[in-house]
DNA sequence: GCCGTTTTCGGCCCGACTGTTTTCAGTCG
């Protein structure tokens, strides 16, 4: 069997997993996933790794286990553990309040080993009579169980970010408020997400408290204290949100604690501890002296440890603490301020809601310097798509635009089918008359991983081509896109000069940070477009913003961070070099 | 299980909360 690094990522997982339900000491648990997540981070492929004890936080015995892994093709480790806990106890382990050690007591000593024999275990009043647990627990228990498998354990962030932004509004009207903000995992910009985290300044937590009671759709007050307010919110889905209510000199310190990655502050706090501090959300402590140091905001916080201000997207310890010591990084790192245009957008000529004019001169109010308007090409019927002669006269149009703004140019584009045969949608003569030509698969979703490519390969080797929209196709939490080899997508895109666009609709969000890491590493340019389908979607820029710093991309990557100048000669370039 | 100018043992991030306990273990973020 061919193994790759997700074999071995999951491997040291799964083991991880069952090691916690078996009560195993919490540090070895760590050690496994630690080693898990070093590999993954680790850029080469496995091929490459010759000596895993070199990897930190990996030492002989986890290397052995991979080494035997990599020969047998299966895990001597992996399968005794697996004789001795059942697989129905792994899921058990996101009821809340059941951790490993609980579990695995059900397990030894009532044999609880699925989510029904937990339940009859219940019912019957056995757990309760067990030493450790009591009635209280019991019922929470069975609460819990049934409420599991309802709702998705994450939820998409577009499903999110509309309510958070609902929240905020809410926020805003509240004026015993000195300062509030989102963290937690949806201020990391995660891609999907499980609550949502607010932190909150104030001096009058209890006033603050019931007016955050006044919230459309508070379906179930979960806590309601002095420090914290927790509520479930009945939207789509069933969301809960914490409150966090602090004095405003703590608000920095709590703020970077809820916000996270917990990896992030584990590693945060072990290089307090190398100086002799302690971090906590409630602030620095000098360990001998005992002070307690607090702070006006992160950027403080931040530079108390010799650090730059490290954005909340990047708070995921792969390597941020580090590269946040030097200036350079932090400097390079692209901002949405730097973003002046939009080159991927609809009007009413296809699926759009707003005219041509009504987009260029919504660009203009956002102070963009340019877009480029790409509606879609004839293949999309459904979309009203636009054959050579309607895309003429829109180039019309858009001329007589340009003449009239002097402070907004727009591209006459298209965004073009990728045909499932593999050809495109207009001939080379044609595209040459377009000044920015996008390519994209809309149809055939299911072709095999070969075909797709070839689809793909062909719309990169046009010369004509000059961005590859939404590139793996999928839809966050809906559905994963088509059988894509993104390592050779990479490197084409590179050779042929073709930008990769991160679409910027929360559902989208594609390329993915993690992708977009790696195109960068490889020279590939990348474009961050809303793909609007209306005005507002002309918002979502900070999004895919949000998601190109979070895979570590600096300016000078992205496209529409450059001059209208430049854009024209890279898209000229290719079409020299090709001919 | 990993790690080490306090290196082969004894730590490993910190604090709140809960329920079950007479002083704390387990879970969570």
């Amino acid at each position: 069997m061919e193994m790759n690094k997700k074999d071995i990522i999951r491997l040291l997982e799964q083991i991880a997993v069952l090691l916690e339900l078996k009560g195993e000491n919490s540090f070895k648990i760590a050690a496994y996933s630690r080693a898990a997540q070093n590999i993954e981070r680790d850029s080469r492929a496995l091929s490459e790794i010759d000596d895993f004890t070199k990897i930190k936080g990996i030492g002989k015995g986890t290397s052995s286990v991979i080494m035997q892994y990599i020969h047998d093709g299966k895990s001597e480790a992996l399968e005794e553990l697996k004789k001795q806990v059942p697989a129905g106890l792994i899921p058990l382990l996101q009821v809340p309040g059941l951790g490993g050690k609980k579990l695995s007591r059900l397990y030894q000593e009532l044999n609880v080993t699925d989510a029904e024999s937990l339940r009859e275990a219940l019912v019957s009043k056995e757990v309760e009579a067990l030493p450790g647990f009591g009635k209280k627990s019991a019922e929470k228990l069975l609460a819990s169980l049934q409420e599991m498998g309802k709702r998705p354990e994450r939820l998409p962030i577009a499903v999110v970010l509309p309510i958070v932004e609902k929240l905020n509004q809410h926020l805003e009207t509240i004026p015993e408020i000195r300062a509030f903000s989102i963290a937690g995992s949806v201020r990391r910009m995660r891609e999907t997400v499980k609550d949502i985290d607010f932190i909150i300044a104030t001096e009058q937590p209890d006033i603050v408290g019931n007016k955050l009671l006044d919230i459309e759709n508070v379906k179930e007050v979960i806590a309601k204290g002095q420090t914290k307010v927790s509520v479930i919110l009945a939207e789509q889905y069933d969301i809960n949100v914490d409150f966090r209510m602090v004095k405003e000199n703590e608000f920095a310190t709590t703020l970077h604690h809820f916000t996270g990655s917990s990896e992030h502050n584990v590693h945060m706090r072990q290089l307090a501890k190398s100086h002799d501090e302690k971090i906590s959300e409630y602030g620095v402590e000098n360990v001998a002296s005992q002070e307690i140091l607090q702070f006006t905001d992160e950027e403080q916080f931040y530079a108390h440890f010799n650090l730059r201000y490290i954005p909340p997207e990047l708070r995921e310890d792969s390597g941020e603490i580090e590269a946040f010591a030097e200036r350079k990084i932090a400097e390079g790192l692209l901002h949405l301020s730097h973003i002046k245009g939009d080159l991927h957008m609809h009007t009413t000529w296809s699926d759009g809601a707003q005219s041509l004019e009504e987009m260029a001169e919504a660009a203009r109010r956002k102070g963009y310097e340019y877009i480029a308007i790409t509606d879609h090409s004839k293949f999309l019927r459904v979309a009203n798509g636009l054959d050579e002669t309607r895309l003429r006269k829109q180039k019309e149009e858009i001329n007589r635009l340009n003449e009239r703004y002097a402070d907004l140019h727009i591209f006459s584009g298209v965004e073009m089918d990728i045909l499932p045969d593999g050809s495109l949608d207009f001939s080379d003569k044609f595209l040459r008359e377009m000044d920015f030509v996008i390519a994209a698969i809309h149809s055939s979703f299911s072709q095999s991983q070969e075909q797709i490519m070839t689809r793909l390969k062909n719309a990169m080797n046009n010369p004509y081509v000059s961005l590859i929209a939404h590139p793996t196709g999928r839809l966050i939490g809906k559905r994963d896109g088509y059988a894509i080899d993104m390592e050779e997508l990479i490197a084409t895109a590179a050779e042929t000069n073709t930008a990769l666009e991160i679409n910027a609709n929360p559902n989208r969000l594609d390329l993915s940070a993690a992708w977009a890491k790696k195109a960068q590493e490889k020279g590939v340019v990348l474009s961050i477009d809303t793909d609007a389908h209306n005005y507002s979607m002309l918002e979502d820029m900070k999004y895919g913003v949000a998601t190109a710093r979070k895979g570590w991309i600096s300016k000078n990557t992205v496209m529409n961070t450059w001059t209208a100048e430049k854009i024209k000669s890279f898209c000229n370039h290719k079409r020299m070099i090709e001919k």
